[in-house]
DNA sequence: AATGAATGAGCGTTCATTCAT
DNA sequence: CATGAATGAACGCTCATTCAT
């Protein structure tokens, strides 16, 4: 046998009887060496949970070394809370860019419905990371100075639309936005969230083109059902 | 190590007619340990997920041998099952009692609304264990036979209401029992199953009775200001 | 749940909803669940090992309860020697239809080369018991009072051939029968026991009809290429 | 960069009779890891078959951190495969050195009974090894590419010395070198592998050096018997 | 004679993490 | 900045055996 090697280790990127390699991953680039594995542990913990989460998957698929982990992220904790913290901060970033201040009210709750349920549909990795988030009793975020100021606009955003909506006789008084925010994560969350056992139990494609459009008009009507003052 | 948490194992009693047992463990009773094991996994499942959860700990805390918890259930994954069998049938055989045909249509999905949020209110641990099955795709109910019978009946149940209510003139028509069955569940799912991070990220505490009371309004008047033809 | 079963247990021999059955096994008959273990732990044995046969597999495809296992044999080690004495036994009696004192001496080596090969051709598993029972050493032989007695009347009947056949002029002087008799056991044990490796090394099928009948050529053609006086 | 042969290159660090060694055990040299485990193995598996090894036994026989073994050989089977390579590359290597072409036909033959019946001698734990790898049927050479091409010069010298001493009218025509290799082997393993049950059987003790010295004539009379034209 | 229930010890394997270079 | 080697603790699971009936 010609070389010490581990049994099941990752293929060799560079052929044994090759002159020069050209290093075709950009090794001593921190930035990203730090972003490839914070990509692959954001995959991993949506797949597995935090407790089904490898750290050895992490490393490999980040076609990182192991210990580069820890030296930039600390523990499996901490690796998690920073994964936490960018789904978070990328949510937030796309709802930024929703203006809902400058559109008629009725407009922009259909579009702040319409945006969550497409959100969630195209990341559903963030749901997954929630869960584990609370099922760890939110012992990671407790951690984190960032994500508590990140939320105050958006709130204040969907209060104005409100109030907005209020002023002009179209909404009813009295809605807490915060609530209303959480009752339209709510309807697209749990829907696409719990798809697994949901289709099982009903029966039903949850998924199918006509399905989701069915849904995402269920939850329109429903909201705007609610606000509208008749 | 050795020590037994009184947390959900030991206070059953036996009404199988026998005479009294003063042994707090009864040896030999295949059933009771059987419901002992289900009973510690429930709790352990719950509490840490399907990936996190530790045989060891469901044995120690069934105050069983670890053996047989394999004897009963063949293997993690199917005692997870069976854990999540019990769940449903549990909350069905809730949902049997509330008989909402029987009651004036608005007064049936008040008591619905009301319903959902008081049992998952009283049981988190069914949500913890419907996000372990979600996070590992379904596959664990695809192989019961069992669950998939369970639901007709009640969202029957709810397709009476709502055409009764249609009939009298004060629902709305065209609404999809199922779509309103997912969205009650989902109000308050999300706002129960997220209360860590929604916590933290608010600023507030969504258990306060205050807020509970708030929520359980507001849950309301979003489904019956939908609900309501004007 | 009505009745507490094992998870995998064996298939019910009964159908649940059948009125009656005519006990397929003839239970209380200890003779023959005595025998019914033996045979299967030997297969167990043969097919595993010592160290990889399992208790409960023998049990099970004895069709018996693992108790009785103990109860007529005491342990593993024990029901080890009982199926190590009992396929001595079998051999031991079949030699002793041999009945080489009657026939020609060239011919009766002839026919015990032959008695050899297909005897441990038709029971593969008598190999593996004696590698078993060497790979400990010897340690249940040593506790059987039975084998030592049992000593193979093949001895004292090849010492009878060899001086029958020195007398006539035909065999050479001086060849000790316990080293021709273990000669010629050696030359089939090793073809067929190590027929796995060899085929692989040699890359030959060793057990083709036409490989087999080379080999029991060859072996006759030693054997008494060497016996023969020129 | 040194290759890694197991078992053959391998310097003993401590002597048995020694008085004080230096550095037990090297820390961070994989090449000398990883060869304390083979050899280990090798020991555990010829003293207790592949199924009665115990993986800490290993572990801890070779000085090593259990995990070692899987991250150098993957699991169990694999690293009794690379024993078993092993144990192969080490006899055939043995014989290379044999050099019968270069010797006068019937003292080759003697030379390669000798050869062998010291070998299995020296090497008991050879005859375990293959006698495991029969037990399980050969699935673990099945893997291997390497063993298959070790075996044909060796069989080729053997088939060069039938063929000289044909020539020169000492040796019978026909033989088969595979079938002559395998019975000049299979005396040798008979008699050493089955020593514990066949020293039982026979009351003698087959490892005397009187019993040994007379073995090794019988063989040695019993193969040039046969081979020789008389 | 026969059985289902139960057990402690130990199995092969994998975990997150750290060391030495 | 980056890596292969190493680790102790635990993982899910199975072992031969015994208990109570």
């Amino acid at each position: 046998m010609a070389s010490v090697k581990p049994a099941a280790g990752k293929p060799r990127k560079t052929p044994k009887g090759a002159a020069r390699q050209p290093t075709p991953k950009p090794t001593r680039d921190p930035e990203r060496t730090r972003a490839r594995i914070l990509d692959a542990a954001k995959a991993e913990f949506a797949a597995h949970g935090l407790g089904g989460a490898r750290v050895d998957r992490i490393a490999a698929n980040a076609d990182a070394n192991k210990r580069m982990l820890y030296y930039y992220f600390g523990n499996k904790d901490d690796l998690f809370l920073a994964v936490l913290e960018g789904a978070y901060a990328h949510i937030r970033d796309a709802e930024k860019e929703l203006r809902l201040t400058e559109i008629d009210p009725p407009e922009a709750i259909r579009r702040l419905v319409a945006f969550t349920w497409e959100y969630y549909l195209e990341h559903p990795e963030f749901m997954n990371l929630l869960n584990s988030a609370n099922l760890h009793q939110g012992r990671h975020l407790k951690k984190s100075a960032k994500v508590r100021t990140m939320h105050s606009p958006f709130v204040a955003m969907i209060e104005e639309v409100l109030e907005r909506g209020r002023k002009s006789g179209v909404f009813r008084a009295g809605v807490d936005p915060v609530q209303l925010y959480i009752s339209i994560a709510a309807l697209t969350y749990f829907y696409l969230g719990n798809k697994f056992t949901l289709s099982e139990i009903f029966g039903r494609d949850l998924l199918s083109p006509r399905a989701k459009a069915e849904r995402l008009g269920h939850m329109g009507e429903l909201v705007l059902g609610f606000l509208f003052k008749h």
